[in-house]
DNA sequence: TAAAAAAATTAATCTAGATTAACAACTAAA
DNA sequence: TTTAGTTGTTAATCTAGATTAATTTTTTTA
């Protein structure tokens, strides 16, 4: 890859650390490009999840389906987010989510054995990994703690301050399957909020 | 602190990395040992979490106080593992949680200061680290999917099979507020499995 | 050892949100 | 421009789990 393809990339790890330009030719060595179309799947579940994902434009989400073929959204993720099964990613076994395009998404793909390489060459990348693990936590555990302790309206107003953008891209009922309601109660509660 | 008295910490590190005397005294230099009684906090909501404990021996829980004053559980901790109000940690801004011994508790703290010193000394810590943060992320997205997918019969079933130890040392109150749901329901449900 | 505090149980009643099912609107392709 | 697929709405009914409140059991402390 070329360094201008990979620079929504390399701005990102800038916001965290500082990259020479031989850093950032090494890190387009160990990059490629992907490009899907809307629906496409970049993880099934049961594959082993070779990639990590950085997007770079359009939409995903990562969502589990349940015995009885229920979708689960686990989180959507657009322009400047990392996705991948992570804990299929660290040990290299079986899915247990799916990550599937919303809209036509373009996205910098990341593959297992060439992080090992990326992080030996820059180890100062260590710590924008651990910046974005540590993100990640906190908002997962931020998500239990509202599971418990707020209702289905107060968490989609809460989604709808915070994530705009993403509702406007996705379909309704997928935002009810990241709330955790069906798409009936999400559609009643819209109604009574007007 | 003396090498022997970090033990199980180090014990904690080796079980990642290799450790060399003069680095493990590098360690101890950089911890020290608390003793707290059951009903003591590690940390007070509204405080700035300065420290990671290591918990040795013992018992705590992390939980969250709403609106209402209900109190959630989450997450329980035992003898190695991690504690700390992440969030707080890493900002040094006011935490959310509190952290609370449910018996007598013996813990290694690492101060916030003292974290950074330590993984520039002894860099390989980082690896060390980040696993854990993965592990922690890998459970709570897990947690997520299971309150939406699972019923509350289900989840507690699978609490009981995972955190045995756990639920033979905390008040039944404190697992229902862990599984999300009140006393006495998770009072009516035991009553129904028998 | 009694008294007080903390934890657990029970049962009746209530409700947020699920389920079901029919229908309507929108989109996309042929 | 029709047809089929996808997405969203509405309304009736149902239920898992909440709430309330009284009672019992267990633990702690004096």
């Amino acid at each position: 890859m070329s360094i201008s393809e990979i620079e929504p990339l390399l701005e990102h790890f800038e916001k965290d650390i500082s990259l020479s330009d031989s850093e950032k030719s090494q890190i387009a060595s160990f990059v490629k490009i992907g490009n899907f179309r809307k629906g496409d799947y970049l993880l099934c579940s049961g594959n082993v999840c070779k990639e990590t994902f950085f997007i770079t434009s359009g939409c995903v989400r990562i969502f589990y389906r349940d015995q009885k073929g229920v979708e689960h959204t686990i989180n959507f993720a657009i322009k400047d987010w990392w996705v991948s099964d992570i804990k299929s990613f660290i040990t290299q076994e079986a899915a247990d989510y799916d990550i599937q395009c919303l809209a036509g998404t373009e996205v910098i793909i990341l593959p297992f054995e060439q992080q090992d390489q990326l992080l030996q060459a820059i180890p100062r990348l260590e710590r924008v990994f651990k910046k974005k693990l540590e993100k990640a936590l906190i908002v997962a555990q931020k998500r239990i703690v509202d599971g418990f302790s707020l209702t289905a309206r107060e968490r989609y107003l809460q989604f709808r301050d915070k994530y705009a953008t993403v509702e406007a891209m996705v379909p309704q009922y997928m935002v009810a399957s990241y709330l955790g309601i069906t798409k009936e109660f999400l559609s009643k509660m819209k109604k009574e909020l007007e």
